[in-house]
DNA sequence: TTGTATGCGTTATCAG
DNA sequence: CTGATAACGCATACAA
């Protein structure tokens, strides 16, 4: 058995109280026995057993989070920009994976809950009414990453890069370079955040540039490198007048879709530009080096873990329900100006 | 405040020592009670606080993993395989990151200790008989995974895959393949596991065959695409006999080797060819589509976990020390026969 | 089979 | 400023 505050106590010749205090820095303690508390306490090397003090502080100094998938890089870097608040914090992360699966999802929740975590980051495929429903119930804090709530927003607290303008920004990029048949290929269509939201972006850069493409210019893919090609290989066949420049919703896709381009002899960016989403390791080393709309979801792990560091400390500073993480166009090859 | 076992215990007019037998499975209570109990549970949706149970039964179901790098994909494919079997026994997994820092590594088992998780995964980057000892002192088993023991062997539990024996099996491959003239572009000299091991397979399967090299056919890389150019750019410069083929000691290098050769007009695999290590994503989507050693780290931390798990049961089924996971060459087209 | 009482290691409340 | 002592929510030895 470890040791305890009764051991710490008796050899310091003092009570348990007085040991609770120093450990505590309630400032009522003598110096005198303060330090000598503390020799003891560095002495044995002593920690105080965080079981018990939880069960009375209701604080674990634990935060859960519940993504799909943590061997996703996506969800590898968003866990680590989170952890790195946490550590500075003296919190421990207790990671969870859901597959996206909205049973999952709510399990994981309960289960958070009777282990009496303090908050919980939860970044999920749909986060429709009755998960939210699900979360008002909780104890504990709980602020959305990565996606919003499809049905009514600015209920959670979230966290989310901006997708309409990410992608506006993105497709006003390839306007500038003279590109004026743009197609794209985004995610699923029942995705409200990384399908829907960049759709939205796509269509209103084309507007303000009154633009307009044929429906046959839009794919839908599932983020995966085959659907990449697969899609690009219906945009190819299906259009006499070929778009001269796509923009991709991430950056498999892309590297799919320039599979596609190359095995029918199509040329990248000479006869078509591509842009990709993410900034994805993958893209940097690719031939042609890959452009790119670049989400730091490190970044993105850090402000919503500070946010629910706000929130859990219950001070009563403001803080807006849906906040952005900035991105950036990151101009490498794939992209020529026309 | 949550619902505790007194509430349930109340409404359903019993001891809370009958409600307690029922959520444990003590087969000493009737079937009434016990009937009558669980539908005030399953009303409630009450789970039992487990910081109070954790406090009396010296367990949390929780463990805790020590990884150098969330954002690897080689550790979050290890964590997913640790998460997976974690959930089949109603575990939860806290992750924690040292960042390859021994000082940080120490300090995590102790704050793992504190929070009384039931056993630690431990992926080292060194682990030399300083951390050795201090491993030895928990009152959890840890088990190592993906790393060795560099300072005597067979101390600690351990699973990984074997580096000496995929390397030396990759190397056979090439030779089968007729290669003669094989460089070699490896790990950091200290790292032990990655690095060491690797060399060895290299050189055991040379003397096997009778081959000899020059020196200036090895090159240490870090495991970046940069080194991966650098030291494929050094075997250039320095040999006039070039290599045939070229074992790299993981998929980021063999990339950055192959781009430098396209630079420098060598083709993959006609002039030179080339054997990386890992199979991550990225060789499967690049031309030439990449040659690699396919490591299931997915695998390696189920097999990690499960040996954990039977540690911690205490049922003394004897457990071998070292235990290893296979690796399999998958050929693609970065090597070609001569 | 069931209920009562004690203790797990802390913090918090209250006297002193 | 310090020390008893009661909680926290549960499991369990013991009593009934």
């Amino acid at each position: 058995m470890s040791i305890t505050i009764q051991d710490i106590a008796k050899e310091a010749q003092v009570s348990i109280s007085t040991v609770s205090r120093v450990i505590n820095k309630s400032k009522t303690v003598s110096p005198e026995l303060q330090k000598r508390v503390e020799e003891v306490i560095k002495k044995n090397d002593f920690k105080p057993n965080s079981l018990a003090r939880g069960l009375i502080t209701n604080q674990t100094n634990i935060i859960g989070i519940i993504v799909p998938d943590i061997s996703n890089p996506v969800f590898g870097a968003l866990t680590k920009g989170i952890n790195s608040v946490c550590e500075q914090k003296n919190y421990t992360l207790m990671v969870c994976e859901s597959g996206g699966k909205q049973e999952k999802e709510i399990e994981l929740l309960k289960i958070l809950g009777d282990k009496k975590i303090d908050g919980v980051l939860f970044a999920g495929v749909d986060v429709n009414p009755t998960l939210i429903d699900g979360m008002k119930k909780n104890e504990f804090p709980v602020v959305l990453v990565t996606q919003e709530a499809s049905g009514g927003e600015e209920i959670l607290y979230t966290v989310v890069h901006d997708n309409i303008r990410a992608t506006y920004d993105a497709v006003s990029f390839l306007i500038e370079n003279n590109h004026k048949k743009i197609a794209f290929i985004g995610g699923p269509e029942n995705d409200y955040s990384s399908g829907q939201k960049r759709m939205k972006g796509f269509q209103l850069a084309l507007k303000e540039n009154e633009l307009v493409v044929p429906d046959s210019y839009i794919e839908h893919g599932d983020f995966t490198f085959d659907s990449g090609y697969n899609c690009m290989k219906r945009i190819y066949e299906e259009n006499l007048v070929l778009p001269t420049a796509v923009m991709v919703c991430n950056d498999v896709m892309a590297i799919g879709a320039i599979r596609f381009l190359k095995s029918a002899q199509v040329s990248v960016p000479d006869d078509i530009s591509i842009l990709g989403f993410d900034d994805s390791e993958i893209g940097k080393y690719f031939t042609p080096e890959l452009s790119t709309v670049r989400i730091s979801y490190f970044d993105e792990g850090v402000k919503a873990a500070k946010t629910l560091f706000k929130l859990m400390s219950k001070k009563n500073t403001t803080i807006p329900k849906t906040q952005f993480v900035p991105h950036k166009i990151i101009r490498r090859n794939s992209v020529r100006r026309i």
